[in-house]
RNA sequence: GCGGACGUGCCGGAGUGGUCAAACGGAAUGGGUUUAGGCCCCAUUGGCUUAGUGCCUGCGCAGGUUCGAACCCUGUCGUCCGCACCA
């Protein structure tokens, strides 16, 4: 049997020693720049589903490799982060040493999956070298105004001891611990003023090549409305409010806000104090969970705020269910709006309506809350929801009281962790400077720090106790360290020139590069890295020092491979495929193979033992053949056409990512191969065909036919239209049907036969196509006349009706008896050694002498004797 | 609640207006080869039809558009995903 290990190893090898995928610069060659996410080096290694991940990548980049693009096609760690830190904790271990350790295991088992990376571009972040770049960028921003602190409400996560960004928080809990609640703390963090490219980010997506899904919840999560912006008068101050329904203000019979607004003091009254605390304490001895599915809840503040339009004093409520940061914290609440409808229900707030369905009634108890006509809303009634929304704002502006305005529920990104292992953040504090940038870079992650006494960062001295670089007094050192998103929003820009000590990467070769041409990866990613990143690419622009707009042109979202039991793989199911397991018995080519060929590689697939042992038996199938193939020098027509029109086939479908379908036909041309004769380009672009895919075994028949030089950098086929004839495939479909006939036959006989006799007459439905694709004519009784066939009287005017309706529909080749004759000519011998019979081809003459054999004409008569 | 995706044979899955759906793989059954087989080869796997590139049914369900729909539209049921008191 086949070592497919040995195989793997030895141009493993080869393909190292020889640097064929190591790439720079070269202006004179397309780039293209083929890109997976890096993986974070975990202890337990990779599994089946990173292979995958990482096979679809490599697959493109051979193949654009091929067709003679310069490929970049680099690897690295997103090495930082926290559970290195929680796993090293644990162990007993400096993350230092259970992440290098993890880096090197992941590594190793990266190159045993024959992945044509450029290994000479590695980059790890959590390497000064690399980290280096991240103090330089955020001292950048901060120069720009791009960074800064702030006290405000922030996401807590007890399990992880730090602070959370927005998009690290799902469904109020942290996006690591499905278990664990956020808690809201006010603390003092820095921030990355993300929302200054709010607009950019959202208008840009639409330039995007990236799944449709994904495109969306970037548009979602950025979530930009329309609106207006009112200020009411609030005990003598203005307080602006936002609205998307300004038509509705003359139904407002009161206000809500937030009961975490900052300003929420002033509002509230000497007598409803008591009442105010009272509940502000009952929202907060309840969790974030529980509050979800809480009823709307108040207290009157005591205040009255005025609204501008009618000059009516309304009251001002506190409410748990109105959102601190957005808008500003307050809402207006009418007779339009579910929510307020529920709420002033409950405390027994009068309500009013101002707007009318355009074509029906409202029933009693139905809250209209669409748009439609005012009425009871002073020179505003009678106009349309969306023309009183244009005058009302015109109103505002005139009179000063408020504006046309945009929201975003995109916030800006809080970058500063509470933990160890990340980039330190450049800042020193000095009591009398204040904050004052490090001059030296980098500023070095300290190895000696104690753990679980709060931030390790402050524990070492040494660390946080400096000189003021500016005035030289007693100052510290920032304690907290970046997001690991921090990293892994620019990682691509360095994978171009890595190993630059002098700037995070040299621009004419960023310029080279840049953008990413097909980037892989996981949807989980669509709201934090991908947004992250290509905010870092508009900011970095801005800075002149990258010329792009965004950093991922194409973008492909894989699938997951779940377990044979259809669950996630996990240690804890006992399900986990594990790739040098299944190299040993099958060989990662096979499953390669196996992996791509289950279904479009953006489908969730399951790992299956069986499928892999059927892709096995091809992979054995095709070693047996190419250990004994014969090659010829003679021109076979029907397998080059068949070659060409695989060839254009699969190109197009690797270009689309329809893996399994370019499988597909790769066995199918490999079945056509196998069963004629072959010369050495036919056999030359399969195996070229093959290589992405499977790329070891292509080398090594590749140099068992008599090649020398790598396959894996040869020329991509290229086809010839000229040389795809679909006649063949007629033929070849002809063939299955006689095959089909004849084993219908023999199991209605019920015997062996001796010998069979197959009577070809001429078709009639030859006949009636011929004449109809010389036919023009949408007349009926015309067509009839002209196609009809003695003996088909029923048929014919059918055939003439549907012809009617759709002339192209007619595109069917049917064969004539000549070719039918000739067809079975050639395929005499293969028949007669497969049915074990003689076989007798016999020329009918005329329909009645196929008829006197018991046989109907327009097809081959097949008697067993 | 809002937004999105999907629903095809025994199973995984192709096909997203036109050469009369099920490619390809898996599985099962029958046969061949074999000392034996878990290898390999062949056949069968919706119904009808005393073979005829045939007929009927059929792509979750019900309607509609079209000469023609698995594919487009509407409704409905089911599964999954994202966001979620966003004013």
């Amino acid at each position: 049997m086949t070592n497919f290990q040995k195989i793997e190893q030895k141009w493993q090898k080869k393909w190292e020693d020889s640097e064929i995928f190591k790439v720079k610069e070269d202006s004179k060659k397309k780039k293209y720049y083929v890109l997976e996410m890096f993986p974070y080096p975990s202890a337990s290694g990779l599994h089946m589903g990173h292979a995958l991940n990482y096979t679809i990548g490599d697959i493109f980049a051979r193949f654009k490799r091929m067709q003679n693009y310069n490929v970049l096609y680099p690897m690295g760690y997103d090495a930082f982060g926290l559970p290195a830190e929680n796993a090293a904790i644990k162990a007993k271990q400096h993350p230092k040493v259970y992440t290098e350790a993890s880096m090197k295991n992941f590594e190793k088992q990266q190159k045993s999956l024959g992945l044509s990376y450029d290994w000479s571009r590695i980059v790890k972040t959590c390497e000064s070298e690399y980290y280096k770049w991240n103090q330089y960028f955020f001292l950048k921003f901060f120069e720009n105004g791009l960074v800064y602190r702030k006290k405000s409400p922030v996401n807590w996560c007890p399990k992880c001891d730090t602070v959370l960004a927005n998009e690290q928080v799902h469904n109020g809990r942290c996006w690591r611990h499905e278990d664990t609640e956020v808690e809201i703390k006010h603390l003092e963090q820095w921030f990355i003023k993300t929302t200054k490219y709010s607009e950019e980010l959202l208008k840009d997506i639409e330039k995007l090549e990236w799944p449709e899904r994904i495109k969306l919840m970037q548009q979602n999560w950025i979530g930009k409305s329309y609106g207006t912006e009112i200020n009411f008068e609030i005990n003598g101050e203005n307080w602006p409010i936002f609205t998307t329904r300004v038509d509705t203000i003359f139904s407002v019979t009161f206000m809500v806000v937030s009961a975490q607004h900052p300003k929420l003091n002033s509002l509230i009254t000497e007598k409803q104090k008591k009442e105010v605390n009272n509940f502000l304490k009952k929202i907060k001895s309840v969790s974030e969970k529980e509050l979800e599915a809480l009823e709307k809840e108040g207290v009157f503040t005591g205040s009255y705020a005025i609204n501008p339009f009618t000059g009516e004093k309304v009251p001002v409520w506190i409410g748990n269910f109105v959102l601190a940061d957005y808008g500003s914290g307050m809402v207006m609440a009418d007779g339009h709006d579910v929510r307020d409808v529920e709420f002033a229900k409950k405390y027994n707030i009068p309500l009013k309506t101002v707007i009318k369905p355009i074509e029906r009634k409202t029933n009693p108890n139905e809250v209209f809350t669409e748009k439609g006509i005012l009425y009871n809303s002073g020179e505003f009634s009678g106009l349309s929801s969306d023309e009183a929304i244009i005058k009302m704002q015109n109103w505002l502006e005139n009179r000063k009281l408020g504006k046309k305005t945009l929201q975003y529920k995109f916030k800006d990104w809080l970058v500063s962790r509470q933990r160890y292992w990340g980039t330190p953040i450049p800042i020193i504090y000095c009591n009398k400077c204040g904050l004052v940038p490090e001059k030296n870079l980098p500023v070095l992650l300290p190895e000696k720090v104690e753990f679980g006494k709060g931030n390790p960062l402050a524990t070492n001295k040494n660390f946080v106790n400096v000189k003021c670089p500016k005035c030289n007094s007693d100052a510290k050192r920032e304690t907290d360290t970046m997001d690991t998103f921090f990293d892994s929003s620019w990682y691509y820009l360095r994978y171009c020139d890595n190993k630059n000590l002098k700037e995070a990467f040299e621009k004419k070769k960023a310029d080279y590069w840049l953008p990413v041409d097909q980037y892989i990866g996981g949807a989980e990613h669509a709201c934090m890295h991908l947004i992250y990143a290509r905010f870092f690419v508009k900011a970095l622009r801005d800075l002149g020092l990258l010329k792009i707009d965004e950093p991922f042109t194409r973008l492909f979202n894989q699938g997951m491979l779940h377990g044979a039991d259809g669950n996630k793989m996990s240690k804890s199911l006992g399900n986990v495929i594990v790739p040098e397991e299944v190299s040993k018995v099958y060989g990662i080519d096979t499953a390669r193979l196996f992996l791509v060929s289950v279904a479009s590689p953006d489908k969730d697939i399951e790992w299956s033992e069986n499928g892999i042992q059927g892709m096995f038996r091809f992979t054995n199938r095709l070693v047996d053949y190419f250990e004994n193939v014969k090659i010829s020098k003679a021109k076979n027509e029907k397998l080059e056409s068949a070659s060409n029109k695989a060839i254009k086939e699969i190109t197009e479908d690797i270009e689309s990512f329809k893996y399994n379908i370019a499988t597909i036909k790769l066995r199918q041309l490999f079945e056509k191969i196998s069963k004629e004769e072959v010369n050495k380009e036919t056999l030359e672009n399969f195996l070229k065909l093959l290589s992405p895919f499977a790329p070891h075994l292509a080398e090594e028949l590749w140099e068992k036919i008599g090649n020398k030089g790598f396959i894996s950098v040869s020329e991509w086929p290229k086809y010839d239209s000229k040389k795809i004839k679909i006649e063949f495939e007629y033929e070849d479909e002809f063939m299955e049907n006689i095959k089909s006939d004849i084993n219908t036959v023999i199991k209605l006989v019920g015997k062996q036969p001796k010998i069979i006799k197959m009577f070809v007459s001429e078709s009639w439905k030859y006949e009636v196509y011929r004449k109809l694709a010389k036919l023009e004519s949408r007349n009926i009784k015309e067509v009839i006349e002209k196609i009809m066939v003695k003996g088909y009287e029923k048929e014919i005017p059918k055939i003439a009706q549907s012809f009617i309706k759709n002339p192209n529909a007619f595109m069917k080749i049917v064969l004539d008896q000549k070719t039918e004759m000739k067809i079975l000519e050639e395929n005499k011998k293969e028949l007669e050694s497969m049915f074990n019979s003689k076989i007798e081809i016999i020329k009918a003459e005329s329909s009645k002498e196929v008829k006197a054999k018991q046989a109907v004409p327009g097809k081959v008569a097949i008697l067993i004797e």
